[in-house]
DNA sequence: GTAATAGTGTCTATAAGACAGTATCAG
DNA sequence: CTGATACTGTCTTATAGACACTATTAC
């Protein structure tokens, strides 16, 4: 199969195009509450949902963006600092009334960063970015149909998070399994039992012992990091009770 | 939240768009064969990849298409004649280097319908339209990317088949208990439990009784119809043997 | 010592896999 | 009757949930 040429300005098509974005959900877990990154659009009335909350995102830029995965990372590193997180392709979202400049395709990842490793910057077209709990922003209106995609996005999470090892990716390594456990619980809004907890994190073989963590409490705790950063690990059954 | 305007042919944009496509991987079981459907590509040396088998897709048309869904379930149709079969987004691929014309992103989905409810449709861009076995079909050096949006959706299939319904909808209604069994070890691969398989279905509480079908076999079975073909269901466990 | 959190052991209910057995049809 | 397929019952075993228990630290 030939690769051939594939260069920086495709011959103009004889048809009309979408436009073509990438947005991004990061969210992560500050003080036991799961939050998400919202960037406010500009105030400027000739830019669409002025001044409204959106989740951060844009054009894919065919010069610098090799792939949509590519465009993904750098955007959010522009967002964030963060430079290699879980990053998930969510799916895509495209119509013709999603943007009222016309018909337009995004495609959606979804991010998980330790709140611990960042630093919120503030972009081009971005006049505040912060974070806000995930509760809140799924009763915010959002710009464009952002809502759709957070809920969306919510929803996968918290759906994966019963039958993955996702919520590690919340956590700075090296992590104790309490404070792995309490993300979980605070992913899933209800409590975990603690000794299935642990059978179940250990059995799943996705985490590294790395010597003791003196940390918060009196007893210091086993630390542990991943083997593997590059994806999650499925459990075989579910958190749920009586399941 | 203002929708506004949403019209025809946006302003043309100061930067470069890259083009949307929307490809669709369709799956049917034919003679206890999983198999997948696929278009020859003209053979007109001027356009990319002559002659080669290609995943039924194409351009997003802006005009037509009021949104992604509504574009595949029209190519969906084109080539098959199915109306309503159960569609469900796979993810989208896109980077420079896929097409050869330029940076080009697709939007892909992955239908499964009942083998006896089609008509092949031979359409305009597309020389010849083939059922083609999917353990073939991975084998096979395809159109573009394709090769790579087929494995993903095999993947996917074979995945969702261990732990949810998808396979019913394989089958024309009414089906019976038996015939269901056999699609889901087509496509597994292996042979499944009877009784277990039928507990699970049953308890699963996706089917509705629809009178005995005098069928293939000396005794007559119970004819199930789906209780809603929206979505499948999802069960609680695998069906992995020690699982 | 006490308080607090880390980590382990044990019991039990559930449900799935395995497989033998029964029922109902065609011929 | 026989053969074939639809359907059911039973036994065993794995495991997750519940919860009580022990271990190791700070003070």
């Amino acid at each position: 199969m030939t690769k051939t040429q594939a260069s920086r300005s495709p011959s103009p098509p004889p048809f009309p195009l979408p436009y073509t974005t990438v947005d991004i959900v990061i969210f992560t877990v500050r003080d036991s509450v799961l939050e998400v990154l919202l960037v406010k659009r500009p105030a400027d009335s000739r830019e669409p949902f002025p001044s409204r909350w959106a989740l951060p995102g844009g054009f894919v830029n065919i010069d610098l963006d090799l792939d949509l995965l590519a465009c993904a990372r750098r955007k959010l590193q522009e967002k964030t600092g963060v430079v290699s997180p879980y990053l998930e392709q969510l799916g895509s979202w495209g119509g013709r009334d999603r943007d009222p400049r016309g018909w337009s395709a995004t495609h959606v990842y979804f991010a998980l960063i330790p709140s611990d490793e960042l630093e919120l910057r503030h972009g081009a077209n971005a006049a505040d970015v912060s974070w806000m709990a995930v509760d809140r922003a799924l009763k915010t209106r959002l710009a464009f149909d952002h809502s759709d995609l957070l809920a969306a996005a919510v929803e996968r999470l918290r759906s994966k998070v019963e039958y993955t090892s996702l919520p590690a990716f919340l956590l700075r390594e090296p992590f104790t399994l309490p404070q792995l456990q309490h993300v979980y619980e605070v992913v899933l809004g209800r409590p975990v039992d603690k000794s299935g907890f642990r059978t179940r994190m250990l059995a799943a073989g996705f985490l590294a012992e790395a010597g003791h963590v003196e940390g918060t409490s009196n007893r210091p705790a086993m630390g542990y990091r991943l083997i593997s950063r590059d994806a999650a690990v499925v459990f075989p059954r579910t958190f749920s009770p009586r399941g």
